[in-house]
DNA sequence: GCATAACAGTTATCATATAAACTGTTATTA
DNA sequence: TAATAACAGTTTATATGATAACTGTTATGC
């Protein structure tokens, strides 16, 4: 039978995924005006402020993005003339991923508005909330390591 | 340009979004033992546990499931034989999903250690820190609201 | 050096999500 | 009551996720 905290845990967890998937939709609303997905967004960042060459499966690794799925996300990127595909010279299986001048015009129009709209959400929280909020991620995170087998 | 505070901001909600998706692919692993997804044992606690009979439209109402989805979720159970769709007599739109005698045993199967990972996962969270954690999901849910335009 | 491993990326299939167009049914209203 | 609105569910298109099988390339090891 299910217990009082094992229905307290349940709802806590819920209500974390629940905002969680409301602010990726606000997320992908937010984009989607300026025709992309935050997905496709995410990758545009990451190849903006990177310093160096940027493979596929570079972007896999950074994301929770496996390497499959990181193919069509370049492949709609590349449609769209914000990246370019860039084969290696040394080791024929890798292609490097570069950012357009069109991409990078885009993050630029896109930045500041998103920071001011993540102030908006985040208004109600002082920086000691923040601080709060992520040790307790934190904790979670190892619970999750701890439950191992899987749960949710 | 983004200041300190807009990177924390940043920082702090994508480490939300990340353990969030940390916890649906582990209940993922979990329920997929079982031959379900979490979107269809979400589904299927929903029909077991409430009082009156659901139509498709009230399950779209509770998740953050469309219509259109809800259908392929209720075809895919329907095929597995967890779920049986059945016409209202008042209303010829309507289709009321009922849980099987399959679908009840599923759940009975897979509850208990359901409840017993969940407790892993909060192991290093007390009390106050689920209340705490509810509060600030609370606080960003209204910032969410605030924001209306939309972010992430 | 050749057989085998490991690796990078692609392709396929399936589940889920959004959105929009469509069908049929019920409610409204002029 | 006939025309129109609203509603419930389905279908289709596109994007994203997970896996797994596959191709071609590079690295290892005997």
């Amino acid at each position: 039978m299910a217990t009082e905290t094992d229905m307290l845990n349940n709802e806590t967890m819920l209500k974390l995924i629940r905002v969680s998937e409301a602010l990726v939709k606000a997320g992908d609303r937010f984009f989607s005006k300026y025709g992309v997905t935050s997905a496709q967004y995410d990758v545009l960042v990451i190849l903006k402020y990177s310093d160096k060459r940027v493979t596929q499966g570079d972007l896999g690794g950074r994301r929770v993005v496996s390497r499959s799925n990181i193919t069509g996300i370049i492949d709609r990127l590349e449609k769209l003339g914000f990246v370019k595909r860039e084969g290696s010279a040394d080791d024929h299986r890798v292609k490097y991923i570069a950012i357009t001048r069109r991409g990078i015009d885009l993050i630029k129009k896109v930045e500041e508005k998103y920071f001011d709209n993540l102030k908006q959400v985040v208004w109600f929280l002082d920086e000691k909330d923040k601080g709060d909020l992520t040790e307790v991620i934190s904790r979670i995170e190892k619970g999750l390591r701890r439950a191992e087998d899987v749960l949710l």
